[in-house]
RNA sequence: GCCGGUAUAGCUCAGGGGUAGAGCAACCGCCUUGUAAGCGGUAGGUCGGGGGUUCAAUUCCCUCUACCGGCACCA
C-alpha cells in the first residue's frame, strides 16, 4: 500500500507502485494531459517516475513555478535533437537552462549561420508536431561511455569519464530516433514544447577554457506560451532603446572613434554628468575622512615590478620608453597612494590614514572584452585607499558599505532587490598570497562587516585577488547583464612589498593593513549604468540641461536671455531656444532631449514677471516665478 | 585573444558587377508662431582601409581595422 500525499494535504492510497502520470490521472484528466514533471518529497522528477513509497507529490504543470526550467531544459534537447537531424556531422555537448532560456553547445567543424538557426528552428518544430514520447533509461557508466563513443560522440563520452561523480546515476533520454545524456527531468513528450525561438549563435569554449577547442553555442528562449514568448522579445527590444551607446549619440554625450579604441571623447553633455558625479564624489570623500590626492600617470616600470604588477599584470599594461628607460602607464592607484604614503613617518595614532584619487588607469584590456564604455583601456577610478590596523578593518569595511548604498540609494539604484545592487563577497583565490589563517581573518572580516549592517551577500569562492578578499558591488545594465562597480579590498601584502610602515605603541616598525575601495568603481562605467538606468532622463540635479528656456515669438527673446542669466547665476545648466520655430517644434526637441524642465515665454509669462513649466513627460506645472522654479530644481 | 556577424550622407536605414538613394538633421528663403514635427528650396558620400578577380567593384574574393553578440579575461 503507498500513500501519496498531495499539496493540499489531501491523501491518495495505491495497491502498487505506481508513476506520477498514473497519480495525475487519477485525479483527472485534465491534469494528466497538462502534466509536464513531478514533484516527489521536493525531488523534481519526470511524470514516468514510479513512486514505490509513501511520498508527497505534487504534479507540475505550467502553473507551477518549476515549469518553465523543464520546459526550457527540454526545448534545449529540442534543439540538439533538431540540430542532428540536419547536420549529422554535429556532436553534442550539454545544453542547460540559463536567465530567460537555454543554450546548447555543439561541436562541428563549419560554425552555423544564422539561415541555419532559421532551418533548425523550423525542424524543431516538426519535431513538436511529431509529438514523440520522451522516455528516460538508466545505465551504467560503462556502457554509457561505450554507447557514446560507439555514436562518435566523444564529448558525452568524457563527461561521463571525468566529469559525473562516481555513483550518481547515469540516464539517458530518448525521443524518437534521437537520444541524449541527461539528468532530467523532461517533458514527457515534445508536443508540450511551444513558446520558443533560437537567439543567435556564438563561440564557446569546451568546460569554459580557452584552452579548449570552440564549440558552437545556439542560445534560444523558451516561454510557456506565446504571449509571454512575445512579451519577452518586445521587453528585450524596450531594453535595447535604454543602450548607453545609443543614448549618448542621441543625446550627444560621448564618442569612441577607430583611432582610440577603448578609449572615450566626451562631449559637453556627457562631462557635464561626469562634473556632477565627480563634485558629488569629492564630496564624500571630504565627508568621510579622505584626503584626495593625485600620483603620476606614468611611472618607471621598477615600482610596477615591485608592486607585484610586472609579474601579474604585465600583459594588460601599456609601456613607453623614454632615455632608454621603460616607463608604464598605470593600470592601478594603489602604489601610487603608497608612494605618497611612504613619504613621512606615521605613528599608529595617526591611522587609519585615508587617501582618495579621481585616479586616470590605462589597462590594454582584450579587444573583445570591450564593450561601450562599461569596459574601456582608460578609466577613471574613484579610487580610495585606507591604510590601517588590523583591528580597525571591520569598522572601516562597515562604515565604507553604508556609504557606498548611501551614493547608489542617491544616484537612484537601491539594496533592496536584486534588480538592483547585488553585494558578493570573492573568496581566496588559487595562486594567492598569504596563509590561511591570514585568508580566514580577511574574508571573516568582510562576512562580520557585512553581517553587521544587515544585508544579503552571494559568495564566490576563487574570486577574489591575489592579495586579498574582496566585497563585490554590481548593478545590471539595460539588457541584465551585471557589472561590478564598488569593491572594498582587504589586502596584507601589498603595503610590505613597496615598504609601508607604521610606527606601533612599542615603537617598533609595523607594516600597515591596506584596504582598496572604490564606489562608482570607475566614472565611465558608472555613467554608462546611469544612462541605461534613467533611459537617458535623468533627475534633474544630474541632467546636463536643466532646463531649456524658449520664447514663442522673437518679441520676447530679450526676457529669455535675462531668465537663462539669471538661473546661470544661481549655478543651473540652462540654456536658451529663441530660434524662429513653432513652440511645438522647440518643445518636441527638447523633449527628445530628455531635458527635465521647458520653459515657455509669451507675452503673458513676459508681462507677469513669470516662466511657464513644462516637464520632460508633459506634465504642464503652470506658471510660477523664477525664484518658485528655482527652489524647485534645487530640491531636485 | 577566440567564434560568428556588421561597416553606405551628421543620424536612422534602403540599394546593388555599369562609379548611389530615402527620411530626419544641416544650410537658404517664406512664415512671428502658445505646449511633441509649418511650407518651399539647396547642399551633402573615395559606399571603413589595403590588395585581388573583372573591360568595369561600393557590390564578388582575400586581408587589416573598428564595432556588435557570445566565449575567455576583468589583478
Amino acid at each position: 500500500m503507498i500513500n501519496i500525499t498531495l499539496p493540499d494535504g489531501s491523501k491518495r492510497q495505491f495497491d502498487n507502485p505506481v508513476t506520477v502520470a498514473d497519480v495525475a490521472a487519477s485525479i483527472g484528466a485534465g491534469l494528466a494531459k497538462a502534466a509536464l514533471a513531478g514533484k516527489v518529497d521536493e525531488k523534481l522528477v519526470d511524470t514516468s517516475f514510479r513512486i514505490d513509497h509513501d511520498a508527497r507529490l505534487s504534479i507540475i504543470t505550467d502553473k507551477s513555478p518549476e515549469a518553465l526550467d523543464v520546459l526550457r531544459h527540454s526545448t534545449a534537447h529540442l534543439l540538439a535533437q533538431a540540430t542532428q537531424r540536419l547536420f549529422p556531422d554535429t556532436q553534442v555537448t550539454i545544453g542547460p537552462v540559463v536567465e530567460n532560456g537555454f543554450y546548447y553547445d555543439f561541436a562541428r567543424k563549419a560554425p552555423f549561420t544564422p539561415e541555419d538557426l532559421e532551418r533548425i528552428e523550423a525542424e524543431m518544430h516538426k519535431i513538436v508536431a511529431e509529438a514523440l514520447p520522451v522516455q528516460r533509461r538508466v545505465i551504467g557508466k560503462d556502457d554509457a561511455i561505450k554507447f557514446f563513443k560507439d555514436k562518435g560522440e566523444v564529448y558525452k563520452a568524457q563527461i561521463i569519464d571525468e566529469i559525473i561523480p562516481p555513483g550518481q546515476e547515469i540516464s539517458l533520454y530518448g525521443q524518437g530516433e534521437w537520444v541524449d545524456l541527461c539528468r532530467g527531468p523532461h517533458v514527457p513528450n515534445t508536443n508540450k514544447l511551444r513558446a520558443f525561438k533560437l537567439m543567435k549563435v556564438a563561440g564557446a569554449y569546451w568546460r569554459g577554457d580557452a584552452n579548449n577547442e570552440m564549440l558552437q553555442r545556439v542560445y534560444g528562449t523558451a516561454w510557456l506560451n506565446d504571449k509571454d514568448l512575445k512579451a519577452y522579445l518586445t521587453q528585450l527590444e524596450e531594453a535595447e532603446k535604454r543602450d548607453h551607446r545609443k543614448i549618448a549619440r542621441q543625446l550627444d554625450l560621448f564618442h569612441l572613434q577607430e583611432e582610440a579604441p577603448g578609449l572615450i571623447f566626451w562631449h559637453p553633455k556627457g562631462w557635464a554628468i561626469w562634473q556632477v558625479v565627480e563634485q558629488y564624489m569629492r564630496r564624500v570623500y571630504r565627508e568621510t575622512g579622505y584626503g584626495e590626492v593625485k600620483a603620476p600617470q606614468v611611472l618607471d616600470v621598477s615600482l610596477w615590478k615591485k608592486s607585484g604588477h610586472w609579474d601579474n599584470y604585465k600583459d594588460n599594461m601599456f609601456f613607453t620608453e623614454s632615455e632608454k628607460r621603460t616607463y608604464a602607464l598605470k593600470p592601478m592607484n594603489c602604489p601610487g597612494h603608497v608612494q605618497i604614503y611612504n613619504h613621512g613617518l606615521h605613528s599608529y595614532r595617526d591611522l587609519p590614514i585615508r587617501y582618495g584619487e579621481f585616479g586616470g588607469c590605462h589597462r590594454n584590456e582584450p579587444s573583445g572584452a570591450l564593450h561601450g564604455i562599461l569596459r574601456v583601456r582608460g578609466f577613471t577610478q574613484d579610487d580610495g585607499h585606507i591604510f590601517c590596523t588590523e583591528d580597525q578593518i571591520e569598522s572601516e569595511v562597515t562604515a565604507f558599505h553604508r556609504q557606498a548604498l548611501k551614493v547608489y540609494s542617491d544616484f537612484g539604484f537601491t539594496a533592496d532587490s536584486n534588480e538592483n545592487v547585488q553585494i558578493k563577497i570573492a573568496l581566496r583565490p588559487e595562486p594567492r598570497l598569504g596563509d590561511d589563517a591570514t585568508w580566514d581573518k580577511a574574508e571573516n572580516a568582510l562576512r562580520v562587516a557585512l553581517k553587521s549592517c544587515g544585508v544579503e551577500w552571494q559568495e564566490l569562492p576563487g574570486e577574489g585577488a591575489f592579495y586579498g578578499p574582496k566585497i563585490e558591488y554590481h548593478l545590471k545594465d539595460a539588457i541584465g547583464r551585471t557589472w561590478q562597480l564598488g569593491t572594498m579590498q582587504v589586502d596584507f601584502s601589498m603595503p610590505g612589498r613597496l615598504g609601508a610602515e607604521y610606527v606601533g605603541e612599542d615603537s617598533q616598525r609595523h607594516t600597515p593593513v591596506m584596504l582598496h575601495r572604490a564606489i562608482v568603481g570607475s566614472m565611465e562605467r558608472f555613467i554608462g549604468i546611469l544612462i541605461e538606468h534613467h533611459a537617458g532622463n535623468f533627475p534633474a540635479w544630474l541632467a546636463p540641461i536643466q532646463a531649456v528656456v524658449m520664447n514663442i515669438t522673437d518679441a520676447q527673446a530679450a526676457y529669455v536671455a535675462e531668465i537663462v542669466a539669471d538661473l546661470q547665476k544661481r549655478g543651473f545648466r540652462v540654456e536658451a531656444d529663441i530660434r524662429n520655430e513653432k513652440i511645438g517644434y522647440k518643445i518636441r526637441e527638447h523633449t527628445l532631449q530628455k531635458v527635465p524642465y521647458l520653459l515657455v515665454i509669451g507675452d503673458r509669462e513676459k508681462e507677469a514677471g513669470q516662466v511657464a513649466v513644462r516637464t520632460r513627460a508633459g506634465e504642464d506645472l503652470g506658471s510660477m516665478s523664477l525664484d518658485a522654479f528655482a527652489a524647485r530644481l534645487r530640491d531636485g
